[in-house]
DNA sequence: TTATTAATAATAGTATTACTATTAATCAAA
DNA sequence: TTTGATTAATAGTAATACTATTATTAATAA
């Protein structure tokens, strides 16, 4: 069986859509690998330029800003996120294998495509880790919302929600876990690596380390 | 009686003092202003010193740039969230009364004092909730913390684990627990002001709210 | 095939931001 | 009252974020 995945990004967050051109797809990749290596606040349309050989303006034509891109780049993350939930838990037997399989997601890297052309999926991990939350802590979030450019976040966050009220239809705060969950795979991942001592995380595997506290937290505030 | 609280912060943070002048404290003060009129990201000190009838080179003599002034400004917070912690939680009968006490802290502002000069707590607060993961998830967060400046932090998170600990021995994460705790109450509170679908939050109260949500999770996750 | 139009990218800017070197003013000690 | 030291203000520069215009290429019609 031979398909690819693709997910239409909403088409309010790129002036032009970065999937129709070659440009355009380099343009993604490139950042995503740039903004990996120097940090979403000193990544700038001109290096990125530079660094694949095109010019600043060009850039410019397919996004209006970096803020924008990094939301293009997340909004991607997130409807993949959501497919694999969707798809990958679908077949499991019970909703406790369903939410353990799910920790290991949102702690885990996205799996690998079959698709030759395709995004780092380490690199993407650690932006979202490091990055995502600059996308929404800002003071225009309100309008940046209107647009509906969230959605993909809140789509994921309520088929968490779907599952654990399946687990448990008594829990009163499943899209509160749901986002908390997702946050703290970010946060506690981060910490781990970077400020240990705000976490329990030992030599062991950091991704392991959350994967664990994760799964007690979750099914703990699950329990009847 | 009559006190002042005073918590000196990291000299690594500041070029000079600013409780040692006037200048420095109206700088801070009016800081916390702008960066929660502004956001972050919009905040430059061209702007505070046109705002305070200064000049930016002034500002720039008490901070390297505006990523420490923030840095201080949590510092500071954390400093107090910890004096808060340790001494208006002592006194209580036992655990459950603590974290419950705990958990109010964390999701309302400080408490005022009365001091007379003295940062406007409601705003500080916002800024905690909206600013304060920008002064980690930085690229140069390894050089950053080599001078011990998120040590208020991990002295806050440290503390809380003890009570952790002392509700439940048998806890295996008590400092993951408590960052999560910390990181929740800000993000769960910035989503049901703006992005309210990540959340359970009705109509009600938002800080009533989140309240709830942690008081069940962190007293679900410490059953034995 | 050539001329015309449309799409695309590159050049060359500007305004703002982040930061600094230098100068001016103020204050304290000798 | 002079010297020295501390402080703030002036006047910059380099980098960043963004845009208007021009040049180039590709597509289509005559």
């Amino acid at each position: 069986m031979d398909y690819s995945l693709n997910f239409k990004v909403n088409e309010k967050i790129y002036l032009r859509d970065p999937e129709g051109t070659e440009l355009g797809r380099q343009i993604v990749k490139n950042a995503i690998d740039l903004i990996y290596r120097l940090g979403f606040e000193h990544f700038t349309f001109k290096k990125l330029a530079k660094e694949m050989n095109t010019t600043e303006a060009s850039i410019y034509r397919y996004f209006e800003n970096k803020h924008r891109m990094l939301l293009y780049i997340l909004n991607w993350y997130w409807s993949y996120m959501e497919y694999l939930v969707v798809f990958q838990l679908q077949p499991l037997a019970n909703s406790k294998s369903k939410l353990e399989r799910l920790i290991e997601l949102l702690t885990h890297p996205l799996p690998e495509s079959e698709d030759h052309f395709d995004y780092n999926k380490n690199i993407l991990h650690q932006i979202v880790i490091s990055e995502s939350s600059k996308v929404y802590l800002v003071k225009e979030v309100k309008e940046i919302n209107e647009n509906a450019v969230f959605k993909p976040y809140k789509d994921l966050c309520a088929r968490i929600s779907e599952i654990i009220q399946s687990h448990n239809p008594a829990y009163a705060y499943p899209h509160s876990l749901s986002s908390t969950l997702i946050e703290t795979a970010h946060s506690q991942l981060f910490f781990s690596q970077h400020l240990p001592k705000l976490t329990d995380a030992g030599t062991e595997n950091k991704t392991a380390f959350v994967e664990r506290f994760l799964t007690d937290l979750l099914f703990k505030s699950l329990q009847p």
